[in-house]
RNA sequence: GCCCGAGUGGCGGAAUAGGUAGACGCACAGGACUUAAAAUCCUGCGGGUGUUAAAACCCGUGCCGGUUCAAGUCCGGCCUCGGGCACCA
């Protein structure tokens, strides 16, 4: 049997067919599968690629035959670093190099036999697609959502280039090694950070697995505590942020950023100004990686000549200088209670400072920290009227006592900051902003979008670090589309998350030319109902998408403020060593070479019977060729089919069974134990001396959304209908149950023997029935039975003494 | 450090709601077919005691304890590995 010829044959038919094409008027019930779009890297598809394609094709499938109008979309997200330092090397626009990696991507998914449907492709990289990104880009500045602001960004003084955090990495640059140093460059900016209630209150309106969930969470990072303004002996004040308001009698000092506004304020009055400008200096100049590094030293100094005055007692404490305080978080100053808080204790530690303790435990070695006195039975003390309370009590009180004299408030404090929008890059979406000396920054006029890249040969940064789209005047020289002076062109591009933001909504109408997608088209398909994609998504892919359409909504342009509704995640597949896949190990698997000598369905199936699909899994070959064995077993059985229209009697609950069990398991995401189910039942069919089609049939159905070639071409060699136009076979749940079975007996909660039991056996029954067991009776020599406890099918405990 | 996830045979992994631990597959061993190999089919396969062979028994889901007639599953306390965040007050 020559699989290849089957996998080309049957993709065929389905392209002649458009079998998988979806209608935005199917009085169907909409049903909307999306697995993440992949970037087309020159590599190729990945093994892991095909798991979650595999996978989300199953499940497309499956519903197809459930009686839903499945949309199953593929595109492509090619904007990014790979394309453009290939670009650089060899002076090919990057466009050149993606349309070929996308052709290859495109012919590796069709051998494989993915249902998508392939009349909604688009690549982030099309104009006809980023000019709704750079549109909608317009809306964020119109509602005043986009800014720009100076920010410190990653830089490599070698490259003279500006790096994203992934190039980053540990510190030092990725390309050259030399550590990489914080530089202020002005960026534009999405106000995400005021999304930041709304991003977490969302998620109750989604059903994302509770991974994926934490994920977002930890990424807002939400905390709740309180503001306390402080004064300044002689004038002036500031405020703090903290959880632990409770430690507010243990404060002896204040840290404030070095690079916050407070310092900026105080530097009028301060006596040590070199010392302090020095500190401010110095944080600036350190690089990531020695922020990294010297965690353990609490670096710092002091702020001499002004003093700041515990608002619970008036006593006069120094403020400090502290890198380990950040500016643009809470209010850029904290407490110091060395007692209480092993930052502070380090801190105090490093510059000789004084400790008071505030609740009752050891802090001879170390601070006695929140986390340990919260699971104490700790009280206050050394703070006037709460001495003797209870932690939480005394954060009440003390919190209450605050906000009653005006000078605390209770607030929310979120990790999560504004969005960094502008790259240094040639190869992504053009920011449509225009810069008129006269007018300042304009946006670019909607009909004029898509500001389009243009065609050049030189794709290398500029050497202040600037865009390489700077150095190419027709580009940048243009007309101010407020005032029609001449005026500059932005030059910056979007980041590569820009286009995955919205790329789910423009799959439900993908080739509308007057708008992002129809709003009658979103409200047909509602919203995203199972969403599938890598570990490595779901905090910052996720949170920017979500960000992304609850803008969207607040201004009236999409019908609900969450768009997916199940974001799942899924595991690696590993090499055969266990290690990440990668180049330099030499553990890559490349499809094309399994589906050349193995057939896209044993691939298929394989990758789906590796392992829970929500974790990690090694490639093993010995292993795929056994799913090839099960495969072949499947075609050899065609010759025990007999031309009944009826299932085998003895095999029917066993049938009726499996089309439970493998219907909810690819509900969910349970793949590996629907094809062990199969395995089952294929081993079963095997024992008999014939089986009638519909047995035969009703397997090849429930393995079509695994194996979709072969199935197709052994139900088409029994004369019917190809199954991607039937329906899924159907059980019944009373034929599931079995009214008869052996059951374990335990003497004393230790199994000894079994027995048959039926589905109208009783307590009394079963107490009849065990008397007549041999191995009952050798146990019960001079004991006696005490209880019996008997569950329905499932197990019989007999208690003696 | 914090937050997730996971620890089950030689291996990948099963075990709805506490109810016969190891489904299914791989590897391995023995056998059948074959001149031979491949392919295929059959049998065995957690460890141990035991037996001519069986039977039978004991131990066993990272470790220690608990709840229960019954624990891989629930509770308390640890250990190890993987991932994410990381000076976030």
């Amino acid at each position: 049997m020559n699989y290849q010829n089957i996998d080309k044959k049957w993709q065929a038919y389905w392209d002649a067919h458009e079998t998988f094409k979806a209608s935005n008027t199917s009085s169907k019930t909409p049903y909307y599968v999306l697995v993440e779009f992949p970037y087309p890297s020159g590599a190729g598809l990945h093994v892991g690629h095909v798991r979650s394609y595999t996978a989300q094709d199953a499940l497309a499938r499956y519903k197809r035959m459930k009686g839903y109008n499945v949309l199953f979309p593929m595109g492509w997200d090619a904007f990014g670093a790979p394309a453009e330092q290939y670009a650089i090397k060899n002076h090919i626009h990057p466009k050149e190099a993606v349309k070929e990696n996308i052709h290859n991507f495109k012919r590796q998914m069709k051998s494989l036999g993915f249902s998508f449907d392939w009349s909604r492709e688009f690549s982030t990289t099309d104009p006809e697609y980023y000019k709704w990104t750079q549109w909608q880009f317009l809306q964020f500045y119109k509602h005043d959502m986009a800014y720009k602001a100076k920010v410190p960004v990653n830089w490599c003084p070698k490259c003279k280039s500006v790096l994203s955090n992934e190039d980053a990495a540990g510190g030092v640059c990725e390309r050259c090694g030399t550590p990489v140093v914080q530089k202020e460059k002005s960026q534009w900016m999405l106000k995400m950070a005021s999304y930041s209630e709304d991003l977490l209150k969302g998620l109750d309106d989604t059903n994302f697995t509770e991974r994926v969930k934490v994920g977002q969470k930890n990424w807002i990072g939400k905390s709740t505590g309180v503001e306390m303004d402080v004064q300044i002996k002689d004038g002036g004040s500031f405020s703090i942020f903290t959880t632990c308001i409770e430690t507010v009698y243990g404060i002896t000092f204040f840290v404030i950023a070095p690079d916050g506004k407070i310092i900026k304020e105080l530097m009028p009055r301060v006596e040590n100004q070199e010392e302090v400008l020095a500190y401010i200096e110095q944080t600036k100049q350190k690089s990531a990686l020695e922020r990294t590094e010297l965690n353990k030293d609490k670096t710092g100094c002091e702020v001499k000549g002004v003093k700041a005055i515990n608002p619970v007692n008036g006593k006069e404490v120094p403020i400090f200088l502290g890198d380990f305080v950040l500016g643009d978080y809470g209010t850029g100053a904290v407490m110091a209670v060395p007692s209480h808080d092993q930052r502070d204790y380090e801190y105090a530690k490093a510059h000789n400072l004084p400790m008071i303790d505030v609740i009752t435990g050891d802090t001879s070695e170390k601070a006695f920290t929140k986390e340990e006195y919260l699971n104490s039975k700790a009280t206050l003390i050394n703070s006037e009227e709460f001495n003797g309370m209870g932690v939480m009590d005394a954060k009440k009180a003390i919190t209450a006592k605050l906000v009653s004299l005006g000078i605390a408030r209770e607030v929310n404090n979120y990790r999560m900051r504004d969005w960094i929008f502008s790259r240094q890059r040639f190869w992504g979406e053009p920011i449509p902003m225009v810069y008129c000396d006269t007018c300042g920054w304009v946006p670019e006029k909607e009909e004029n979008l898509p500001i389009v890249l243009p065609d050049v040969t030189e794709y290398e940064p500029t050497e202040d670090g600037e865009s390489p789209l700077a150095k190419i005047e027709e580009f940048v020289n243009c007309k101010c589309p407020k005032c029609g002076k001449d005026a500059k062109r932005e030059t910056d591009t979007m980041p590569n998350w820009a286009g995955s933001s919205w790329y789910f909504l423009r799959f439900m109408d993908a080739r509308n030319d007057k708008c992002f997608a129809d709003m009658k088209a979103m409200k047909y398909w509602k919203r995203v109902d199972f969403y599938d994609g890598g570990n490595e998504h779901i905090a910052r892919h996720l949170l920017y998408a979500r960000f992304w359409v609850q803008f969207l909504y607040n201004i009236g342009l999409v019908p609900h403020k969450e768009m997916i509704w199940t974001r799942v995640s899924h595991g690696m597949v590993l090499g055969p060593d266990n290690q990440k896949m990668s180049k330099s190990k030499g553990n890559v698997i490349n499809p094309d070479d399994i589906v050349n000598e193995y057939g896209a369905d044993t691939l298929r199936v394989y990758e789906m019977f590796m392992g829970d699909y929500t974790q990690d899994a090694p490639w093993n070959t010995d292993s795929l060729k056994g799913c090839k064995r099960f495969i072949d077993r499947i075609v050899r059985l065609q010759d025990k089919v007999t031309n009944e229209e009826t299932y085998t009697p003895s095999l029917e609950i066993l049938i009726h069974k499996s089309i439970k069990k493998v219907s909810n398991d690819i509900e969910n995401m349970a793949y590996n134990t629907a094809i062990s189910t199969l395995m089952i039942l294929l081993n079963t069919y095997e024992k008999e001396t014939s089986i009638t089609k519909k047995d035969y049939q009703v397997l090849l159905t429930l393995l079509n959304p695994f194996a979709p070639h072969i199935t197709e071409e052994l139900n088409e060699k029994l004369g019917c209908n190809p199954i991607c136009d039937s329906v899924w076979p159907s059980y019944d749940e009373a034929k599931t149950i079995e009214t008869e079975k052996v059951v374990g007996v335990q003497i004393n909660g230790k199994l000894r023997c079994e027995m048959k039991v039926c589905e109208e056996d009783t307590l009394d029954t079963v107490k009849e029935k065990i008397k007549s067991l041999e191995t009952v009776q050798k146990y019960l020599e001079g004991k006696e039975i005490v209880k019996v406890i008997y569950v329905p099918l499932r197990i019989v405990n007999i208690i003696i003494k």
